[in-house]
DNA sequence: AGATTGATCCAT
DNA sequence: TGGATCAATCTG
């Protein structure tokens, strides 16, 4: 069976249920010193128009429209002035909402932090608009990995105290580990 | 706990 | 146009 991206079907459904099944898939990136690849552990979700943890929750701007596009595209962003983050578009067009990873396994080798993720597998704003199920410079595969629910916890996102009541929406999921026991 | 760093967004 | 803000990370 031949590995092939992970298709525009499979982002076009709830984000939260992407989200989860995002857990397992590997990330993928060509770049001139070869292929490198990354086991996703942790993402969180980011929903819809009224979610105020989302960029996209004061509305389309230059920067957030790509989260209104086609599911499968890729959101990167520059924060902090120094760091970039990764995210997945996801559901219908003209509905705002995105995963964002924020840690991977790479070699076996925990890259634990959004930041770091983009910095490891070099990725950076570049890349925001690209399309991730062309299985070219950068896309998603399932490499088989199954993950029992009972491997996977929630927890509410990280550093978005400002969001009021959405901050505490149990929408980061992470793969426990075993090396976290 | 503080510094870093610059794009973005909105109000002045 | 100015300035507050920011989905982070490192250092101490």
């Amino acid at each position: 069976m031949k590995r092939q991206p992970l298709a525009r079907s499979f982002y076009e459904r709830p984000t939260l249920t992407v989200a989860k099944e995002l857990l397992g898939k590997h990330l993928i990136r060509r770049g001139e010193s070869g292929l490198l690849a990354g086991r996703i552990v942790e993402v969180e979700a980011y929903v819809g128009p009224e979610d105020r943890a989302s960029h996209a929750s004061r509305g389309k701007t230059k920067r957030t429209e790509v989260m209104f596009g086609q599911a499968g595209l890729a959101y990167v962003y520059l924060i902090y002035g120094m760091y970039h983050c990764f995210n997945i578009v996801t559901e219908r067009e003209g509905y705002p909402a995105a995963i964002l990873v924020r840690a991977v396994e790479v070699d076996g080798r925990l890259i634990d932090g959004p930041g770091k993720v983009c910095r490891d597998l070099k990725i950076d704003k570049t890349h925001n608009y690209h399309d991730l199920t062309a299985g070219k410079i950068l896309w998603l595969e399932d490499r088989g990995d199954r993950l029992p629910d009972s491997s996977i916890m929630t927890a509410p996102r990280i550093g978005v105290d400002y969001a009021g009541p959405w901050a505490q929406k149990p929408w980061r999921f992470r793969v426990i580990l075993n090396r976290n026991k």
